[in-house]
DNA sequence: TTTACATATACGTTTTTTCATATATATGTT
DNA sequence: AACATATATATGAAAAAACGTATATGTAAA
């Protein structure tokens, strides 16, 4: 991924707003970013699978629910980029982790087992 | 200046590289960066005062030339931002350095008086 | 297999951005 | 003043991006 590709993509309100809350909560799905942004369902789908489709994003089905995070393959300078710009800019996110927080129904994680030391 | 404003601006091919190009070189007039991106001076010159009025540039005319560097007042996520992203492309610039460096009659800075110790 | 819900994609339209060309301004020199 | 060079801006056209709506797909439960 080049820095051009990579900065498209951050040129958008939709697509950073989305960045930013899955820098902060590290995995979301469709409904819950839909939720916390106040915007139909195609338009985050739609910006979603850009955002995979340029290396940015990978997702994971989990039964009926796609969750969204960030690739782990991501270079160096895009991760620094999106965790200070997140860190340094919180308070944008205030309202959509208000909305996220408060909203019913959200879809539960398959629990990552650790196991026990015996 | 919002991260959306800030990401927009390098989300140009031109502008990106103006920036990776100030980033490592300090500071640049309008006609050498027109040399070394091997553009007309028209589009360069929009793009820098883009670049300027929404706070990532600033201007400083010494004679005829007009030297652009980057606002020193620019947020640290903005910096960190620009600093990685140089440092971790720079062979994207090697075209663009060769030429500036093969350049002839490159203007002259005004020097920078260093008081001797007496 | 029918239904319900979550998500993805297709399509035509509207909005935004970029561009080349022409022209204006600004500075220094003769 | 006239001229040359560097830079800035205006304008209309072209290209790119984003959008809403409709619809398709995919999964699970009844």
């Amino acid at each position: 991924m080049t820095p051009l590709q990579f900065f498209k993509c951050l040129a958008d309100e939709t697509r950073l707003s989305i960045l930013m809350l899955i820098q902060q909560e590290g995995e979301l799905c469709v409904c819950e970013l839909t939720e916390a942004l106040s915007e139909i369902q195609p338009k985050i789908s739609r910006h979603l699978s850009q955002l995979k489709q340029c290396g940015i994003l990978r997702d994971r089905r989990q039964g009926i629910w796609n969750f969204y995070s960030l690739n782990p393959d991501l270079p160096p300078w895009a991760v620094i980029t999106l965790q200070q710009t997140t860190e340094q800019n919180i308070h944008l996110l205030e309202k959509p982790l208000m909305k996220l927080n408060n909203m019913g129904d959200r879809p539960e994680r398959a629990e990552i087992r650790c196991p026990k030391p015996h």
